[in-house]
DNA sequence: GGCAACCTGGACGTGTAATATCCAGGTTGT
DNA sequence: ACAACCTGGATATTACACGTCCAGGTTGCC
């Protein structure tokens, strides 16, 4: 899994911290974490095609969430930065060596090893979307209820 | 994920078909899915490491399961072979940047963040681990109910 | 208008892990 | 003794994650 999973919710829960009232440029949000900008931009906009983070153009520009952190469950951040497809990619090697030369319609039923691994990232999936990223705000802030505060002071006076 | 998973669960129907009067040898089993037969030794002597499989050196050695199909998880072979790391790897970002210089013991507890990828990643390896080899025979042959005679006739009568 | 601050998208380098091969050594059946 | 086989390490090769750079377009501000 790539770290820019990590990168995109924790940027998510700064931009959720510092409000919306104004973007923040993507220099500003990787010198938070000390993460290379380009890079950390890259995913930025991954999170912007998927619909997580609206970006302004233009001076004064930046990131912003593009709904409430209680509408944006981590199925949403990984799916953006990760990609649709699945982990455990099925490679038919049932087909090869013995396996060639089989009857047809043998093979119209998926391969059982691919439905079985299928069933357990269906519940990896599943116990994302069921977690939102307001949820993990909330387990943050249980431990350090001043992070919000801690946030808004780093990046400058409240905004 | 590597798709040596896909190999090694393969490799083990094909042994359980042929039963375990005789080990099979690597070349064999790489030979029945056209697979390169020093990489997959590498995946089956991690499985031997992982008490899947046993292994009988010398002439006429091989490889056999360790025990039967329905002992065997979709968990015990994507350990065995992937390794028992995360796939999400947490690199504590929260404490660079305007994280650095936080009072002692803010980072006592696990970021929430990884404790929340962690809650999804164990939601997969509880459905991994419910998954028997011996289910995903069964659900293979309902679906071609000669397999297992199909296999035992590739690889030279009954053995 | 002009300039600086931004995002966007693509091309390009780099480094590491998965993939794959090879070999020297040990064990066992014939 | 010899051939078949596993074991483990060293060594390519390849794919992809990671990271940089640049040319282009948009916007705010003087």
């Amino acid at each position: 899994m790539s770290e820019g999973v990590e990168w995109a919710v924790h940027c998510c829960l700064t931009l959720a911290w510092l409000g919306d009232e104004r973007p923040v440029p993507a220099a500003r949000l990787a010198a938070g974490y000390e993460l290379p900008t380009a890079y950390l931009n890259k995913q930025l906009q991954a999170l912007v095609r998927a619909g997580v983070l609206e970006s302004v153009a233009g001076a004064k520009g930046g990131f912003r969430l593009a709904r409430p952190l209680e509408k944006i469950t981590l199925m949403d951040v990984v799916a953006a930065v990760e990609g649709p497809e699945d982990a455990f990619q099925c490679q038919e090697i049932r087909r090869r060596g013995m396996g060639a030369g089989a009857p047809e319609g043998r093979y119209r039923a998926p391969c059982a090893v691919s439905t079985a691994m299928r069933r357990a990232e269906l519940a990896w999936r599943r116990a994302l979307a069921a977690q939102t990223l307001a949820e993990i705000q909330a387990a943050a802030e249980r431990q350090a209820p001043d992070l919000g505060r801690g946030v808004r002071r780093w990046y400058g006076q409240d905004g």
